[in-house]
DNA sequence: CTGTTAGCGCTTTCAT
DNA sequence: ATGAAAGCGCTAACAG
């Protein structure tokens, strides 16, 4: 069922047709033409050639989501929430999304990212700056919003946590409950997101008067493994430590898991803070007191950027500017409060 | 730039281009063209439009996956070992995939599943029967697989896990480990799964000359707080129960949670065997012995299916068959060795 | 080996 | 309010 034969069934030009499928154009269309036309596209089920209309308009009404794709990133929720914020925003408006899977860097350059042809938009998840090239950011021409991490100098609309909110947030948290002697779990070096998290922590610690011994800020690299040595040297380095600020929950769970290994208990002997809410490490340890991060929320904004910028077609220009959604103390049972013992 | 300019900037016709581009073209194609317009297609960084290319070809090289995209089933990581399957089978083929999401059924008739159209092919899963609309099945018309649970009458190709094994399975096990007062706790009625595990459960237990008390099976809706009400119900009938199976491992998890409540001990005092080997459920209790079901390999499968059937473009007609994969026990620590005791 | 040409199905001026 | 016609960028059949 082409347009043409539509035309044919009932008798009028392809044009009519044209405007009666077109929602903007449906009033400049008789109304008996309309409805006879509207019973010949139910009859024989009718729908247009996207390829035809996405050629014709250069647009795709599809806005792409790149996301890693490797299993142990992947299997987290954390994805999960942000695929199902960008679906419920996208949904209703005439878009639809594409998951566009991010293996290896050089994936990126299979990809055109100009308009009308394969994405309208963008949504890019940059977790982890491996995958974080300026170069390929810059090839893009569609209204791109980036998540999580970004390049300082590519002007692009980014969306993320605020993170030194969130150090600041589990620093108070610890220090209210009596908390002075810490250390910090931190991740690799180049994530940004750690180095915020810490510079929060620090700058409230500071604030309130104390020091923090920059020999008890150790980095696990993301791996619950290495949480597991970065606690060990911890304890060594300071065996007086009550409270632990892991940046990452993964990293929390490798430090509960070697606490239990070590026969000591959690928040009784020491306590832990964890970061980002993780659906998983929650099951796991459901009293793992954690920072929540709204990817969910986050996601959100980022589709209903994209829909604007997409909807208002004033500007050509890529939008650009940053935004940091407040996170949030989820408090749950591994913080002990020393201050009323 | 359009394959036009490219044909002007080297000097040749569009055809050539055209050739050039195409990879089953190529050899067609002179050496010392195809380098010339190899350094102009990189130089001026071109990348063929393919909305003209799927218009022309009426193809659109993308693969629907449909799922039901409620935040609670999506957050298991079942879908994600599905989409991973999905995804690194087509990485590499030339198709892409894109992720049709399933809220009300009603989103269906938005979907215009004709080749060419949207997508070239489709991958439905129907876990949850609601969504599994025959008449929307019908419509159509693009080689689809369905995953996970399927409509008997409409002729599409089917890939699932073979869940009569599973049950078998399951009592086997139980039974070789000197269990024979067991309970079953089953799914909603409409579920073809759960029927069949319990079947193929039952069909064990009597060839092994056992009869299973009927009031020991009983539904718990796929729900976790249901399992809690099912478990007290079968205590109650019969409290010399050694064992229960679960027809998946959130209903295993309620059942788990209220033993603990109960202050009775899996498996000491009651062995408990679920389905799904649901890594959410074993993150929180990592000793449940369980079923595993390979959906990776089923959307590996059924991807393979999929593609080897575009690209083999003999017959128009959807194919159809229905294939099993075998699940296998993920033996942990939550049934009871009653036979060595 | 290369070029010319038709046309995929649609939207959109421009006439009427 | 409707129709005629151009053309989006590409591929494939045909001719040379």
């Amino acid at each position: 069922m082409t347009i043409h034969e539509m035309a044919k069934k009932t008798g009028v030009s392809i044009a009519t047709i044209s405007r009666a499928i077109n929602p903007h154009t449906r009033e400049k269309v008789a109304a008996d033409t309309l409805l006879k036309i509207d019973q010949a596209l139910k009859k024989y089920s009718y729908t247009p050639n996207l390829a035809a209309r996405n050629l014709r308009q250069s647009s795709t009404q599809t806005i792409g989501v790149v996301i890693p794709f490797y299993r142990d990133i992947f299997y987290s929720a954390y994805y999960m929430h942000f695929l199902s914020g960008v679906s419920n925003t996208l949904e209703g408006s005439g878009y639809q999304f594409k998951l566009l899977t991010l293996g290896q860097e050089q994936k990126w350059d299979h990809y055109d990212f100009r308009s009308g042809e394969q994405v309208d938009g963008l949504i890019v998840s940059l977790w982890f700056r491996y995958f974080s090239n300026r170069r390929v950011l810059e090839k893009i021409k569609v209204p791109t919003v980036v998540i999580d991490d970004f390049e300082e100098d590519v002007k692009t609309m980014f969306i993320g946590g605020d993170h030194v909110l969130g150090g600041r947030i589990a620093a108070e948290h610890l220090y209210s409950h009596g908390h002075r002697r810490v250390a910090i779990i931190t991740g690799p070096s180049w994530s940004r997101d750690c180095q915020q998290r810490v510079k929060g922590f620090q700058a409230f610690w500071e604030q309130h008067g104390e020091t923090l011994n920059q020999d008890l800020v150790v980095g696990a690299d993301y791996l619950q493994d290495k949480a597991h040595e970065a606690f060990d040297q911890i304890i060594k380095t300071d065996p007086k430590v009550t409270a632990i600020f892991c940046c990452t929950d993964i990293m929390a769970a490798g430090v509960l898991e070697r606490i239990k290994e070590l026969n000591i208990s959690c928040p009784q002997d020491i306590s832990v803070i964890g970061y980002d809410d993780d659906f998983i490490i929650n099951a796991r340890f459901p009293y793992l007191t954690s920072i929540h991060v709204p990817v969910y929320e986050m996601a959100q904004k980022a589709a209903q950027y994209i829909l604007e910028h997409l909807k208002s077609k004033k500007s050509k220009k890529l939008f650009a500017g940053t935004e940091f959604l407040p996170v949030r103390l989820i408090e749950r049972q591994s913080v002990m409060n020393l201050s009323s013992v």
